[in-house]
DNA sequence: TTTATGAATGAATCAACCG
DNA sequence: TCGGTTGATTCATTCATAA
């Protein structure tokens, strides 16, 4: 049997019922060589909250993921960054690999890794969809007054490729921001008070992340069901909020204080129930009904007339679902934009028909048919 | 009569302080080359705005047909990315050459960009100070619903060198922030209306940088006097507010069009008087917050039950911030106007839930909320 | 003259499906 | 893979025009 075959072989089983995949389970290892035993394109997120070499002293990774166990004070800072390169492309490239082909990826990090970890995403192949500003509505001051109040993180988010399909929940995200567009800055405090998870009375750990953040990255970019990896599961908000929102997580962790916080947090996690979890759905994943369908249905018959909102048009409908003026016609969509000379135009929303002394769209009619048709 | 031949008559008048510096002048030519002509550490600061590489698609059409005026100039089209970092590590170089030792740069990009400008920044020498957020009060919408609205732009400060001393001026910033620390995050409109400078009509640069921008930036890290140097002049944004703050200015710019309009734009450039920088400087409005804010931040769970004040209706939460009875669905507002038969609502006062043998608005939640994250 | 309404526009990596 | 069809999609602000 050769190598392809095998891995056709395990594709397929995979796709079916991931049967290599530790789900809802920490791992406890190095990150890289941890992710290397996951197979190709079987997660459907990624979030990262990887080291952020900060420069203060001390945190500095070998290519492989160990830790360098001393600075030397010759090194200059080029090696330095070269080193954090390195493993940064390194990670970011187990990633993709494990990523499915839609999948997308969130890392965090702040100015003094973020531009680094951005240019090797873009050098990994990966596409960049946004940046999210974590804008700190409580952020620490800035003690010696010589900067500004740094008072944020960035996030990058990114899929596989430029013509990756991805998973982004528009509707979910606008009504989560009172009917605006979910923008690229989100406002939200720091990780502290109840939620600040401690042992020994001081804090488990020294850069923990609220679960506000997660919960809104996961509902943006994943669905029910969902597998959501974190390869610096550190004490698990990736976990226990995947949990809460009914998605699939595996947390790659090295240090066992850790493991044991995240353990015992995630089993306290209560799920959601089901239609609590349901969010508010796009036009785009609606079943489609031809426009044809309503005048086979009798909810508009043929010779009917049709305008526009304001009556600058009329058009009569004709026994195959397209539409007439004296000198055109076409479909709903290719008339209305026809007739306003635009590239394109939506006749589900253009055009209107009367009914007790009003002019309602005839989407209207489409909404209708829906809720008598679905069960 | 090439640059430099201008730039030697010129600098006669001002032999004894600053003998070969073209002061508050334009310099035509490339940005590299004509930066090769200025001498080493002679500028105070560098504010540059480089080309974005945007890398854009297709047209993009608004929901109403209209056609949005994308930025498609061959100044900012690089055929690669190893191209883009090669030009950007060259203008770095030679900026880092004239900039004095104690001098800082100002970088501004996109996530298309600023990434690879922030890796090279670092691979160069320099120290990175701050990263700052210019969030747009009016950006853009994104009229696919594809991705989060791009609301938002990245500057970079940074220093010579770790150990240098550079200027900030903390008072003035606090001062300027109602006497608190200045946030690395700063709320600004883009430029438009009477700043937003024509040509036959349309927008004489289609990158213009608003003045509010660079007041602030000026302020923060410029003496009066100083000689702050932009390579990518453009209309000159950089020039009109350094003369109005009494610093001299250094710009390089390649095409005759904008440095027409940059010319006679600094030439009519007056004092600002007090109040008109307060007014253009300060926050405006109350800060929002969306009802899903509260579901995120735990003040209330998905699945819990609201009621109306008479507890005529009821509906269930779901993750996204939206309510759902048996038969209808939508935001706070929008259900509560159709339970009523209303044309609208206020959702913060129509909804209750039950606290303590109690029913309360959720508008106490959001009260609550704001007390806990206001400073 | 003042107010209401509508059109225009901004650094944008902006669709999905079927044959 | 390509091309054609269906049909989903916008916020804050400014300026021009109408009332």
């Amino acid at each position: 049997m050769g190598v392809m075959e095998r891995v056709s072989t395990r594709a397929k089983k995979a796709v079916e019922l991931r049967p290599e995949l530790p789900l809802d389970r920490i791992l406890k290892g190095d990150c890289i060589e941890t992710m290397r035993g996951l197979p190709d394109k079987s997660v459907d997120m990624i979030f990262a909250d990887p080291p952020y070499n900060l420069q203060l002293g001390g945190d500095l990774f070998r290519p492989d993921g160990s830790q360098v166990d001393a600075v030397d004070d010759e090194w200059d800072k080029f090696d330095t960054f070269a080193i954090y390169d390195k493993f940064t492309k390194a990670w970011l490239k187990e990633a993709r690999r494990i990523l499915k082909d839609d999948g997308t990826i969130w890392v965090i990090g702040s100015y003094h890794n973020i531009f680094r970890v951005g240019t090797a995403i873009q050098d990994e192949g990966y596409w960049i969809l946004n940046d999210i500003i974590w804008r700190k509505a409580n952020p620490m001051p800035n003690f010696k007054g010589t900067r500004f109040t740094n008072a944020h993180e960035t996030l990058i988010w990114a899929s596989k490729s430029e013509k990756a399909r991805y998973t982004f929940n528009y509707r979910a995200m606008k009504t989560l921001n009172d009917e605006l567009q979910m923008r690229s800055d989100w406002v939200m405090p720091i990780c502290g008070g109840q939620e600040r998870l401690k042992r020994n009375g001081t804090k488990a750990h020294p850069t923990q992340k609220p679960e506000a953040l997660l919960y809104r990255i996961l509902l943006a970019c994943t669905k029910p069901g969902d597998v959501v990896l974190d390869p610096f599961f550190g004490t698990g908000t990736t976990g226990a909020v995947a949990k809460r929102l009914n998605r699939h997580w595996i947390g790659i962790e090295r240090e066992d204080n850790y493991i044991e916080v995240a353990e015992e947090r995630i089993a306290m996690a209560l799920p959601l129930d089901e239609s609590a979890v349901v969010t508010m759905q796009s036009p785009r994943g609606a079943p489609k009904v031809p426009f044809g369908t309503l005048i086979e249905n009798g909810l508009l018959k043929p010779g009917a007339i049709l305008t526009d909102a304001k009556r600058r048009w009329q058009a009569r409908v004709r026994v195959d679902g397209s539409l007439e003026t004296g000198s055109d016609n076409g479909s709903i969509h290719k008339l209305g934009a026809t007739l306003q000379k635009a590239p394109s135009c939506n006749g589900w929303t253009f055009w209107h028909y009367e009914d007790e002394g009003g002019l309602r769209p005839i989407d209207t009619l489409r909404q209708n048919y829906l809720l008598a048709t679905q069960p």
